[in-house]
DNA sequence: TAGAGCCTGGACAACGTTGTCAGATGCGAG
DNA sequence: CTCGCATCTGACAACGTTGTCCAGGCTCTA
C-alpha cells in the first residue's frame, strides 16, 4: 500500500530501487540483489515472493550502480567515419554481433572526419568507462589515448593505424590492392591510367597512392602529374578532375578510383562520354555487376575487418597481455568488365 | 611520490579517482570536482594546480559514478533491424547528429527483425538508463515498455507503429507511396502488376500492399492471388517468386518490389530477361540511375525520418509532457526509365 | 538432546561522483 | 583593532548496487 502510493505520488523520473522492492516483500536489500543476478542461496518460495515485488513495482535494475560496483561496463564504443557510409554499416554490424556474443552493448560515434571530434568522442566513450574501444582514425595523433589504454581501455585500430603510438591495427592490403588493380589495368594495355584519391593524409589513401605508383613503375610507365587526383572527394570535385584527365593533351585510357564514393562519380562521368574509358575502383558497390560494363573493383571485406578487430578487443579484454600487432587482411580483384576494356584512341 | 607509486603498482584497470587527484594537488574533494566541471569559485592559482595534478595521474572523470548522482545518462538508444542494411546508416546518422547537438551520446543494436532480440536489447538499453529510445519495432506488442516510460524514458517509435501502447511514432507514407508508385504502372498501360514484398506482419509490408491492392482497386483491375509474392526476402527466394510471375500463364508485365532488398534483386532477374519488364521499387537504391533502363523507385527519406524521430525525442525529454502523436513523411516519386516502360507481349 | 555444520538472510561498507552546508580566510569599514 | 561580509574551500551524505561477513535457524549425528 504505502510502496504504491510512494510509486504513484512519486515525481516523473523516480524508479524503483532493491531497497523498495526488499521493502514490498519484506526481505533484506542483498536478497533482493540475489534474486535479481541469480546467485544461489535462496528459498524458492523468498524468490516468488522478490519476482511478485519486481513485477508489481516494474523494478529494473540500474546498470550505472552496478557499474560502479564492478568496474566493467559491458559495453565497447565504436568511433567510425560516417555510418552513414555503406562500406561502414556492415563493418559495425559485425562488431556488434561480436560484442553481442560477449554479453556487450555498442556505443556508436561518427568521427565526420574530423581529429578533434574523433578525440572528443574517444574521450567521452573513455569517460563512459567502455571496456574497449574500435576506433577508426580520423587523426593521426593518438597519444591522448595513452592513458586511457594504460588504465586498461582495450583498443584496437580499424582500417589505418593509429598515429605515434603502439597499438592493435587491422587493415586491409591498400597497398597491394591498389598495385594490383592498377597492374590489371596494364595488363590489358592501358599505359595512360589517372587515380583519383583521398587526401595522402588519411593512410589508405597514401597506401593506394603508392600501389599505383609501384605498379606503374614496375611496368616502366612515368607517371604524368596531370593523371593524378588527390584529396578529392566530392562528387562536383572528382567530376572536374575526372574530366580533365579525360581531355587533356595526353588524355587517360584508364582510371584506378581510390574509394567507393570516387567511383560512383567515375562510373556517372564515363557513362557521359561517347568513347570508353576503362576503370577498377577500390571497395566493392551494391548492383555493379548490373552497370554496362560491370564495374571491376579491387574488393574489401568490411564485416571481415569489423570481426577481426571485434575478436582481437575481446581477446585483450579476456586478459592476455598481448603486443600489439598489424594484422592486414587481402583484398580480392573482381573482374566484371569495366577493367578490361582496352585502351581507345 | 606516494600517489606515484600507488599508481605505478596498481593492478590493471586501476584509475585514479577525484580523491587521488585531490591528494595530489593539496585540496579538498570537492575542489577538484568544481575544476573538472568548470564551477565558479576557485581561485586561478588552486585551479591551476588541480589541473597540473589532473594531467600529470591522467585523470579522466567516472561518468558512471556522475549518471548515479545526477539521473540522466546523456545517451539514447536506437534499437533498429540491420546496421548493416542501406537504409538505416543514414538514419542511424542523423539520429546520432541530433543526439550530439543535445551533448547525448548513440547506443545502437540490430534487432535483427526478432522481437524477443528487440526487447531484450531495449530492456538493456532502459537498465542503463538511457534518456530515451528510438525504437524501429521488429515485435508487434510493446506493453513491456510501459514500465519504463511511466518512469520517464522517452520513447519514439520510427518507420513502423508501436504495437499494444500509445506513443509517439515517425513513418513514412508507406500506403501512399505503394499506390501512387502502381497507378504510376497503371498509368503506363500495364494491367497484370506484380507484387513482391515482406511479411505482412510488418506495418510497412502491410501498408505497401494495401496500397497496391488500392490502386488495383481504383483502375478496376482485378488482382490475381499468383501476381502476389508476400514474406519473402531472401534473394533466392525472391528470385523464384519473381520468375514465377514472370513465367505462368499470365505473365505480369510490370513488378512493385516492397523494400530496397527486394528492388536488387528484380532488377537482376529482369536484366536476365529478353522481354523487358516495367519495375518501380519502393526506397531508392544507389546507382539506380545508372542502370538501363533507370530503377524508378518511390523514396522515403531516410534521414529526416531519423532526424524527425530525434527531434521529437528531445521534445518530451526536454520536458514538455506532449500526447503521443503520428508523423507522416511523404515519399516521392522518382522516374528514371523502368517504370515508364510500356506493356510488352 | 546437545553440538557441529550447513543453509538462508541481512547489516554494512564501498564504488566515485555531486549537492549541501558550514568553516576558514582575507578584506574593508567603522 | 574589531567586526561583518564576501569569497573560497572542504567535510559529509547520498545516489543504487554488490561483496564481505556474521547471525540465526535448521538438520543431522553421536
Amino acid at each position: 500500500m504505502a510502496e504504491t502510493a510512494r510509486r504513484t505520488e512519486s515525481r516523473y523520473g523516480n524508479r524503483p530501487t532493491m531497497k523498495d522492492v526488499a521493502a514490498r516483500a519484506g526481505v533484506g536489500l542483498k536478497t533482493v540483489s540475489r534474486v535479481v543476478n541469480g546467485e544461489p542461496g535462496v528459498t524458492p518460495d523468498t524468490e516468488r515472493r522478490v519476482q511478485e515485488a519486481i513485477e508489481a513495482l516494474g523494478f529494473r535494475r540500474n546498470d550505472s550502480a552496478r557499474v560502479l560496483r564492478k568496474g566493467r561496463t559491458a559495453s565497447i564504443g565504436l568511433v567510425l567515419e560516417d555510418l552513414a557510409d555503406p562500406f561502414y554499416g556492415p563493418l559495425s554490424r559485425a562488431v556488434e554481433e561480436v560484442a553481442r556474443a560477449h554479453g556487450a552493448l555498442l556505443i556508436n560515434g561518427s568521427s565526420a572526419e574530423d581529429p578533434e571530434r574523433e578525440q572528443e568522442l574517444v574521450l567521452a566513450l573513455c569517460a563512459r568507462r567502455v571496456d574497449g574501444l574500435v576506433v577508426i582514425p580520423a587523426g593521426d595523433d593518438h597519444r591522448y589515448l595513452e592513458p586511457e589504454m594504460k588504465a586498461g581501455v582495450a583498443t584496437v585500430f580499424v582500417d589505418r593505424p593509429a598515429g605515434q603510438i603502439d597499438a592493435d591495427v587491422v587493415l586491409s592490403d591498400s597497398f597491394g590492392g591498389a598495385r594490383d588493380g592498377v597492374a590489371h589495368l596494364i595488363a590489358h594495355g592501358h599505359r595512360r591510367i589517372g587515380f583519383i584519391g583521398d587526401m595522402p593524409r588519411i593512410h589508405t589513401a597514401a597506401e593506394r597512392l603508392r600501389g599505383y605508383r609501384t605498379a606503374m613503375e614496375d611496368a616502366g610507365i612515368p607517371v604524368e602529374d596531370a593523371w593524378m587526383s588527390l584529396g578529392v572527394t566530392d562528387p562536383q570535385r572528382v567530376r572536374r578532375a575526372a574530366e580533365t584527365m579525360l581531355s587533356g593533351p595526353s588524355p587517360v585510357t584508364a582510371v584506378f578510383a581510390g574509394n567507393n564514393r570516387v567511383t560512383v562519380t567515375v562510373v556517372r562521368v564515363i557513362s557521359e562520354r561517347a568513347r570508353p574509358v576503362a576503370l577498377v575502383g577500390f571497395d566493392d558497390i551494391e548492383l555493379a555487376d548490373l552497370l554496362r560494363p560491370g564495374v571491376t573493383v579491387v574488393a574489401q571485406d568490411a564485416a571481415q575487418l569489423g570481426r577481426t578487430a571485434a575478436d582481437r578487443l575481446f581477446r585483450q579484454l579476456d586478459g592476455s597481455l598481448l603486443a600489439p600487432e598489424r594484422i592486414e587482411l587481402p583484398t580480392r580483384l573482381i573482374t566484371r568488365g569495366s577493367g578490361e576494356l582496352p585502351p581507345s584512341a
